[in-house]
DNA sequence: AATATGAATGAACAGTCATTCACATTTCCG
DNA sequence: CGGAAATGTGAATGACTGTTCATTCATATT
């Protein structure tokens, strides 16, 4: 069977796509492997128990996530250019990988102790990039925030929840909601948006 | 005895903090029950189920928060004005009901397809008043946005977070908050803020 | 004094949960 | 080709799930 090998990538797929749909207190192991097509006995082949593979599905995540922001900043400088690469990434990253997100976003409560507190480094060391970023724009008189801290929130908030109604087959295309945030974006630190 | 009437309120109090702590379907009837001081089986006396249970502390929620917002906009006219009381008492509403808001957000998928319908009414009833007050403002040429349903989206996403990272204890006090949020907002739809 | 009501109990119900395990089957490699 | 390692099966485990119910009891009503 040419497709036996890949038997992990496609529990970690489905259990992806179930998780962020239903919860992960809501799937069973028995649900997991009967969308996969085996039995639930045959995932503790692949994965240790459900905690895991939980755990592993947002690392996953995460990493790229931070990956994915690296590459995206790589040799911008300057406030401005960096926070829109920033919103850019973020907003496409979120557009391209919606489970992902919501994921790592609602059920971080359901990670055990140790797993939660890595998982929250990570995101952690994500929201920090965001915030020295509006700190640069704030020494450099270009911004003009209330709190850096807070407004890293805000922004984060306001750019995550586009996994909530965003649609394919709605009005508006990835290219477009991504300009729309950027330019609330822009203009939340005190920035014109420059018509196009 | 004087306080056997109102263990229905203290039922309520109870599932409403730990819903919202560890989540609708992590929290059993038996770790209810034993919360609030009484024995499973009692809980049938004042509830159908988990189920109604959880519908009727979200609906519970969205009723006061409708009101709470017909309450501060009476009498306010102007775009502008309505913006500022909108933010005011969306954030601050938020502040006072963490776990509420908290709730309502996150266990929307818990309920069953009937209870979500009529939740979610209200929901976009809610979201409806906000993008009212986005198009009358860009009507009046006062505000400066790409997209109103979209920036509806985007700052009833970046106030809800609020939830997420405020505490009493920390360094920032609530009416503080508030007011980072308003100007935020403001600066979101191409006002700047007047300096106090 | 007799009766009705609201509320709590604790046991029982039929399922479901994640996980384990002995046992097939398949796949890979020497 | 052969045997070992990887992978899948199906049954079993004990704990936990939401819900029901006969029963008890104190209070309120007649």
């Amino acid at each position: 069977m040419p497709e036996s090998k890949d038997t992990k990538a496609k529990i970690r797929k489905v259990a992806l796509r179930l998780f962020a749909e239903r919860g992960y207190n809501a799937v069973s192991m028995r649900d997991l492997a009967e969308t996969v097509g085996m039995r639930q006995g045959g995932l503790y082949n692949h994965f240790e128990g459900k905690q895991a593979l939980l755990s592993d599905l947002m690392e996953a995540h995460m990493v790229a996530l931070l990956e994915a922001l690296d590459a995206a900043m790589a040799g911008i400088s300057g406030a401005r250019a960096r926070l829109e690469a920033f919103v850019r990434h973020h907003v496409r990253h979120h557009l391209n990988y919606p489970d992902d997100v919501f994921l790592a976003y609602m059920e971080v409560r359901s990670l055990d102790t140790e797993n939660r507190a890595r998982i929250v480094a990570l995101r952690n060391r994500y929201e920090h990039m965001l915030r020295k970023i509006l700190d640069d724009g704030c020494a450099e008189g270009l911004f003009s925030i209330g709190d850096s801290a807070v407004h890293a929130r805000m922004l984060l908030a306001m750019m995550t929840g586009v996994t909530v109604w965003y649609r394919d087959d709605g009005r508006l295309n990835r290219d477009e909601v991504v300009e729309l945030y950027l330019g609330a974006a822009l203009q939340s630190v005190g920035l014109a948006t420059v018509p196009s």
